[in-house]
DNA sequence: TACCAGGTAAAAA
DNA sequence: TTTTTACATGGT
């Protein structure tokens, strides 16, 4: 068991919440399990927060790999250097953003295991509904993953650059998706896109890299930059999910323009990407209380608005 | 039952 | 150069 410190505050399980409150599950799952591969060994890696309050995790391993290795995993997988303070302290006071940080004081985006699966999931997710694509990737994972126990890897990049067109067009992607994920997949394998050395570099070089690759337009840029990169202000302008979720919160439910997006967000920067992903979720979880339970988060029960009340 | 959903590249105009 | 089209599955 390794104990990592993390950047306060921070709320595993509401971040648990969070994220699956976009997919199609019953519950949220109560702890942080994945399969990750360290040099060429799986290992599965759960990670959990035995107290809400304390800015540490735990993290294990079955097998026991390099502590390090497995120090690194767990800061990436809980976004652990993300300070929300400054988020908060700017979003104070705001009419709108106020009671939603409050509801959802210590949200954090989780990450996937890796940059190559989070470009595979930007690829499931155009154009198609969130749960039409969790679908889609559930097949991949099943057909082209390494299981371990009751969990299953993330597809290699080696497995999927192996794979058929047609084999992955069996899994529910378009002939055209299924053609970028096999070019991605044989650009990260040649070395001709590589992640990790983009991970240090400035917005606008990753992006550069990014929109040279077959399927990655506008959205899928952006959309990579925030939940992969981790670029708290990144945001894609053109989301009809986001001008959809905002509309809600700043025009009466009527749908934002890409414009009108901006506007909105602009008070936010450099934290606007972030201020759109707790609106998201805000909503999200208003519609799916249940998933509230035992988290801490508020948003969607009467505690917030009893705290609003008593100021 | 249709229609639309957190788009993209290629064809057509 | 700009506009239109085909495409995949799942939820409403």
């Amino acid at each position: 068991m390794l104990t990592v410190r993390v950047r306060s505050p921070f709320n595993l399980r509401l971040s648990l919440a969070g994220a699956a409150s976009f997919l199609p599950l019953a519950q949220p799952p109560a702890m942080l399990a994945t399969v990750v591969e360290f040099d060429g060994k799986f290992a599965v890696v759960t990670v959990s927060q035995p107290v809400r309050r304390l800015s540490i995790v735990q993290a294990s391993t079955a097998p026991a790999v390099d502590e390090a290795a497995l120090e690194r995993i767990t800061r990436w997988l809980v976004w652990a250097e993300l300070d929300l303070r400054p988020f908060y302290r700017l979003a104070a006071g705001h009419p709108i953003l106020d009671p939603v940080v409050t509801s959802l004081h210590g949200l954090k985006p989780l990450r996937p295991a890796s940059l190559f699966e989070m470009a595979i999931i930007t690829i499931t997710e155009q154009q198609l509904s969130l749960a039409a694509a969790f679908h889609i990737r559930r097949r991949m994972i099943d057909r082209f993953g390494v299981r371990h126990g009751e969990l299953t890897c993330f597809p290699s990049a080696e497995s999927l650059a192996a794979a058929s067109v047609q084999d992955l067009q069996s899994c529910g992607l378009s002939h055209r998706k299924a053609e970028y994920v096999k070019q991605l997949s044989e650009c990260v394998t040649s070395g001709a896109l590589d992640f990790e050395a983009l991970t240090s570099q400035g917005d606008e070089k990753i992006r550069e890299a990014l929109r040279a690759a077959r399927g990655f337009g506008e959205w899928s840029v952006e959309y990579m930059l925030a939940r992969g990169f981790g670029r708290p202000d990144a945001l894609p302008s053109g989301d009809v999910g986001l001008h959809r979720v905002l509309g809600h919160y700043f025009a009466q439910g009527r749908r934002l323009t890409p414009a009108q997006l901006d506007r909105s967000l602009a008070p936010f920067r450099p934290f606007r990407g972030l201020a759109a992903y707790y609106l998201a979720v805000h909503w999200r979880l208003q519609r799916r209380p249940e998933f509230l339970a035992s988290t801490g988060g508020e948003a969607a029960g009467a505690g917030a608005a009893r705290r609003k009340r008593k100021q």
